[in-house]
DNA sequence: ACTATCACG
DNA sequence: ACGTACGTGATAGTC
């Protein structure tokens, strides 16, 4: 390898352009406080791109001073201004300078002249001293600086990722047949609106690019003017003189600019000058995560806040919480030691075997002090029951997914962070990818794993107090204390009965949807023409719509749209797309539930779920591992899969739900006497809508008007939209618009309520259910109008899903409290947004059925009655 | 890791 | 001019 003396670099960016970028190609972010980032994101994953592309040795962001841009002001002043950005990429400019000033990085700003003036000057002072430049910009006016030791660098945004073009001066003129100096007078002449240059009315590139390669400037071309040809162009050239000139003075960068600083200040002597505390907090306050991980890996030997804690086995647990009233407490899975903290300390207890922690955990519950976890449902597995006092246990994740159920993550340094005011390190900080087992177990990280143990612990306990707080100013205590809380046991109890699924019922039809699966590909590919993968969305589009040409719909980013909207609307006319719509159908029923769900079920012959808590933004729970609440129903070929939900033997499954709960309570919200009385002398809701909207006796209203009736119905809880509901039905959306009017006539007060809901929420910034959960809905006060209507539609839907959510926890609460009171065995099963399912001994059956339909019946006082519907039978299919 | 699709309420 | 119904999770393909 030879050697060679590597030239020095230095590396300029656009500030302004490069964050207008970002801004627009990533979706919109913010971090707690609701400070927008995805810009500053976006920036600083650029900035590290090129950084590592180009190893400079000196970096300068140049920003302009955006009220004074001296050279356009000149023209600003006769044609308007120069655009402005959207507040949320305002708003996000000063806190990307300080961290790039944490950072270390320069930023240069010259009133009275533009970030291209200060970058053009810095690239000439380089040139030089014989340093190297690189212009990360994305905008085209820069290219005139390019020249054999000036590359100017813009990125794209392609389809996979962002993609930079590099240029030096020969790349400019094989793609534009001009040199960079030209290129400024080739500007001239076509303009540019985005930076204001007028250029000469009626030139545009095709014009202006060979006349500059033929006369090189301005000032020559119109000293050959009467040589041009066509004679239009001559003319638009000779009555646009004046504004050419003016052009070229505005579009030329001026490269002697008094700039405040030389380039040796701005040296980066090495990266880990990025890597610091204060841009450590400042990455962590806006929650930059995935940036986070470099300071990890560039700087090692960062200095780690160290948590003290002693160190004591467990047996001597009462003694470190007999002067204390409340403690932190984190245990994992190993049941090898669990951490405590109060007031006067951490302690980690070690234990010997996991049966002495299970015992000391249950002595802790019930010791009558309050205790503060993180995730109270996974250390109840870890115990094996809730036989213990409930009221003093407070889970911190609930609390804080209640305060604010938006968050992914409810991690104890979000908490600390949010709560406390207090940075401290994060579980991936400290560990990495590795488990807390994994750590425990090992030879050099045993201390890592207490290190966590004894932050979570500590933070658990010193965070309480804030949320608590928090809770009863917002008047969500009791959603906490009497719904949320209590409801987490409901839920262990649930996933550790687990539900009964027959593998062998699961595995047959699994065989034969292979079958069926095999036979339509065979027939597809034959109409085909060719095998190809029928999964794939790309391939499928091409066959379809580029082979046999059949008429395509909605287009997707990669290409045509092959959902299963737009595959119905063809499948009368071409029976390859029928074929399609069942293969798909079958391979969705074979992969995700008949082997999908195979996989889940244990020894027990049960599948043991997870329903979690602090996932949805409404207060629903959700369900994983597998996903119970989407088990197909709607289809007879789905319906296959149900049967396979069996009750043990000598048990059914009582299967209890709500009907239209959300409707009902539309009209209790609303308060709406017309649809309050509807569902009072109507059973068929859906039916009674359809004669009310269409003007038609009851007994006349035809299928096809109620069907359109329960499409409206839906549309109005979802937040309706006449697009929305115009797609649904099939129909124009001035048809659309007129169902909504005529819905609004029949129940004025729903849209009385609606437009308050709507009114309330923008001057909140929230929504809340009938018992005060709260949903934030920041899209409200968004500028993008899209994402405005969102919020919208979002204000009028949470109210009504949020309150049938929490009543069916309340619901849950109470069917399983009245089932442990009469002693029985049955046990919930399942829960499905707004049913129950009930596995139940068969003597037990009458009873059970009385209690579920009471205490859903009865969870709340609404002005419509709630109806419950209670069936039974040996599979959930029969049961429901 | 992201996109398209589809299962449920 | 935009380009959408509300709330979820799993799978397969693609990058």
């Amino acid at each position: 390898m030879g050697i060679y003396m590597m030239k020095d670099k230095i590396l300029l960016i656009d500030g302004h352009s490069i964050v207008n970028r970002a801004f627009y190609g990533i979706r919109p972010l913010t971090n707690a406080e609701g400070l927008h980032t995805n810009a500053i994101m976006g920036f600083l994953n650029i900035f590290f791109n090129e950084y590592a592309k180009v190893k400079p040795k000196y970096v300068i962001v140049a920003f302009d001073v955006r009220d004074k841009t001296f050279r356009h002001e000149i023209y600003n002043d006769y044609k308007g201004t120069r655009k402005g950005m959207p507040d949320e990429l305002h708003e996000q400019v000063p806190v990307l300078q300080e961290v790039l000033a944490a950072m270390g990085i320069k930023i240069c700003t010259l009133p009275g002249f533009e970030a291209d003036d200060i970058l053009g000057t810095y690239a000439n002072l380089a040139s030089q001293a014989g340093i190297d430049a690189v212009i990360l910009s994305g905008d085209r006016d820069l290219l005139q600086l390019a020249s054999d030791t000036t590359m100017i660098s813009i990125p794209k945004t392609k389809a996979g990722g962002t993609e930079i073009e590099n240029y030096f001066a020969q790349d400019v003129i094989d793609k534009y047949q001009v040199t960079p100096l030209e290129f400024i007078d080739l500007k001239a002449l076509m303009g540019d609106t985005s930076d204001n240059i007028p250029g000469v009315p009626g030139i545009g590139e095709k014009t202006a690019q060979p006349l500059i390669t033929k006369y090189h400037s301005i000032e020559n071309l119109y000293d050959h003017l009467e040589e041009v040809t066509p004679n239009g162009a001559k003319e638009k050239l000779r009555n646009g003189k004046e504004m050419a000139e003016l052009s070229k003075v505005l579009a030329t960068i001026n490269v002697n600019s008094p700039v405040p600083f030389d380039i040796h200040d701005a040296e980066i002597p090495d990266e880990s000058v990025f890597y610091n505390d204060k841009s450590y907090e400042l990455y962590k306050k806006l929650e930059l995560r995935k940036l986070l991980e470099r300071f990890k890996m560039e700087s090692v030997s960062r200095p780690q806040q160290e948590a003290e804690y002693s160190k004591a086995n467990i047996t001597s647990f009462n003694g470190f919480i007999k002067d204390e009233d409340a403690v932190g407490l984190f245990a994992e899975e190993t049941l090898a030691f669990i951490g405590l903290a109060g007031k006067k300390g951490i302690c980690i207890f070690e234990s010997a075997d996991s049966e002495t922690t299970v015992s000391a955990l249950k002595e802790l519950f019930n010791s009558g002090k309050d205790i503060y976890v993180y995730g109270l449902k996974n250390m109840l597995h870890l115990i094996g029951d809730c036989d213990f006092s409930h009221d003093n246990i407070y889970d911190l994740e609930i609390m804080a997914y209640i305060l604010n159920p938006l968050l992914s993550d409810y991690s104890y340094d979000l908490i600390s962070k949010d709560y406390l005011e207090s940075i401290v390190p994060s579980k991936a900080d400290i560990l990495a990818k590795t488990s807390i087992s994994d750590a425990y177990y090992s030879l050099n990280k045993k201390d890592l794993a207490f290190k966590v143990a004894a932050l979570s612990a500590d933070s658990a306990f010193k965070a309480f107090r804030a949320m608590k707080d928090r809770l009863n100013d917002t008047g969500m205590w009791r959603v906490f204390a009497d719904i949320d809380m209590p409801l987490a046991y409901s839920l262990f109890n649930m996933e550790q009965t687990g539900v009964r699924v027959n593998r062998q019922s699961l595995s047959e039809f699994s065989m034969q949807l292979s079958d069926m699966a095999s036979e339509l590909e065979k027939d597809i590919y034959e109409e085909a023409g060719e095998e190809f993968n029928i999964n794939s969305p790309i391939q499928l589009g091409n066959i379809l719509f580029n082979k046999m040409k059949l008429p395509h719909g909605k287009k997707t980013k990669k290409g045509y749209s092959t959902s299963a909207d737009v595959l119905e609307k063809l499948a009368p006319d071409f029976p390859i797309v029928s074929k399609i719509l069942r293969y798909r159908q079958v391979v969705k029923l074979r992969s995700t539930y008949a082997e999908g769900l195979a996989n889940y079920i244990g020894e027990d012959d049960r599948i043991h779920g997870v329903f979690n808590q602090t996932i949805t933004a409404t207060g629903r729970i959700s369900s994983t591992e597998p996903n119970l609440q989407n088990i197909p129903i709607r289809r007879a070929m789905g319906q296959e899969i149900r049967k396979a939900f069996e009750a043990r033997e000598g048990c059914v499954l009582l299967d209890a739900d709500y009907s239209q709960i959300e409707l009902r309570l539309l009209a209790h919200m609303s308060g709406d006497e017309n649809l309050i009385n509807a569902y009072k002398s109507e059973a068929d809701i859906h039916k009674m809508t359809a004669s009310k909207v269409f003007n038609t006796p009851l007994d006349q209203v035809t299928k096809e008007q109620r069907s359109n009736a329960k499409a409206v119905n839906f549309g109005i809880i979802y937040g309706i939209s006449s697009f929305g509901l115009s797609q649904d039905l099939s129909i124009s959306r001035k048809q659309a618009q007129e169902y909504i009017e005529q819905y609004f006539q029949t129940y004025p007060q729903v849209k009385e309520y609606l437009d308050r809901t709507v009114r309330e929420a923008k001057l909140n910034g929230f929504v809340t259910t009938m018992f005060g959960r709260r949903r934030p809905i920041p899209e409200l006060s968004n500028t993008n109008f899209m994402l405005r209507q969102f919020g919208e539609r979002v204000a009028m839907n949470s109210p009504l899903q949020g309150s049938a959510a929490d009543i069916m926890k309340i619901a849950m609460i109470n069917v399983e409290k009245a089932l442990k009171e009469a002693d029985l065995e049955a046990r919930i099963v399942l829960q499905v947004h707004d049913e129950l399912l009930v596995e139940a001994p068969e003597n037990e059956i009458d009873q059970v059925k009385e209690i579920l339909y009471n205490e859903m019946k009865n969870a709340a006082d609404t002005k419509v009655p709630l109806e419950v519907e209670v069936d039974c039978g040996k599979n959930w299919l029969e049961a429901h």
